[in-house]
DNA sequence: ATCCAGGACAAGT
DNA sequence: ACTTGTCATGGA
């Protein structure tokens, strides 16, 4: 049994769909449960355990330990975003707006640059349930307990997972998986890549970065690079946005990534992966 | 059972 | 430059 959320904070947004955002794909640790005659989410943002819901036009957030100003909390969810200025550079073709019909509210999140990365090299060639059972073997194998509730735990830092041999993290089904999270723990652990120098570096030089990691192809750097970084110029390709390009916007062959990149950067514009976000959640779920 | 999953990588055309 | 086979594992 956890203790009480002792401290609320109310913030006023509109157009912001929560569940929906907390189930498209981009983040695998928010758990769904009743609250008040309504659904509320939990989960870790950082080291805070945290419940999130919506009332009327305001997003509800609670914290079990000291929230101070809030901060952390306005900016994992990017309430200061300019929202209606990103919807309004999308172009204006028949898919891309029956997307944003469909996912009114979805939003992208600002999340840890390292658990991101972490839970993308896990999500190759998996389905979206997997990859969140495998993130959650690893918190509870190896994460540090979290403030003020009992059974919750952190995303394991870089310097703790460096620590493992990769039997170990075999041992929580990672699969072929297991050696390319050891080998980006390690690498960030003994400062080989430093992950905060991404922020001021160009998508593109961030990007050559993140793939000097096995396991860290294009598709899983862009996805890095979105959902850690803020960075809405990249444009990931998995299978689903694959087939709405071929399907829906006529890419003909050869489909390959620089084809298809091309065709993104021209039509989706700068905020690109921004849209790719409704792109994805459309497409694979209609 | 068989195929596929928010892919990456090496090997083969 | 592009395509194919392989890699673990579980869900549909």
């Amino acid at each position: 049994m956890t203790k009480p959320f002792f401290h609320k904070c109310e913030i006023p947004i509109a157009s912001y769909n929560l569940g929906l955002t907390l189930n498209s794909g981009q983040a695998f640790r928010w758990e769904e449960v009743l609250y008040e005659d309504g659904i509320a989410w939990e989960g870790a943002i950082g080291s805070r355990w945290t419940r999130v819901y919506q009332r009327d036009v305001s997003l509800c957030i609670e914290s079990v330990c000291h929230p101070g100003n809030w901060g952390w909390a306005r900016d994992y969810f990017h309430t200061k975003l300019d929202y209606n200025s990103i919807l309004a550079s999308f172009p204006n073709d028949a898919f891309m707006q029956e997307s944003l019909d469909s996912c009114q509210g979805l939003r992208l999140l600002n999340q840890d640059p390292w658990e991101t990365l972490a839970s993308f090299i896990l999500s190759s060639n998996k389905q979206i349930s997997h990859i969140r059972q495998m993130i959650k073997a690893i918190c509870f194998n190896f994460g540090t307990q979290l403030e003020g509730v009992g059974g919750r735990y952190g995303f394991p830092s870089p310097e703790i997972l460096s620590e493992k041999s990769e039997s170990q993290l075999r041992n929580l089904k990672l699969g072929y998986r297991a050696p390319y999270l050891l080998a980006a723990s390690r690498a960030i652990a003994s400062g080989s890549l430093n992950l905060s120098s991404l922020y001021s570096m160009t998508s593109s030089d961030a990007r050559d970065q993140l793939m000097q990691l096995p396991g860290v192809g294009p598709k899983v750097a862009d996805c890095v690079l979105l959902f850690g970084f803020g960075k809405y110029d990249v444009f990931p390709i998995d299978t689903w946005i694959k087939r709405v390009l071929i399907e829906q916007y006529g890419i003909s062959a050869p489909h390959s990534m620089k084809n298809m990149q091309v065709f993104a950067e021209q039509h989706f514009g700068v905020n690109r992966g921004y849209a790719q976000q409704f792109l994805f959640q459309w497409g694979r779920t209609k």
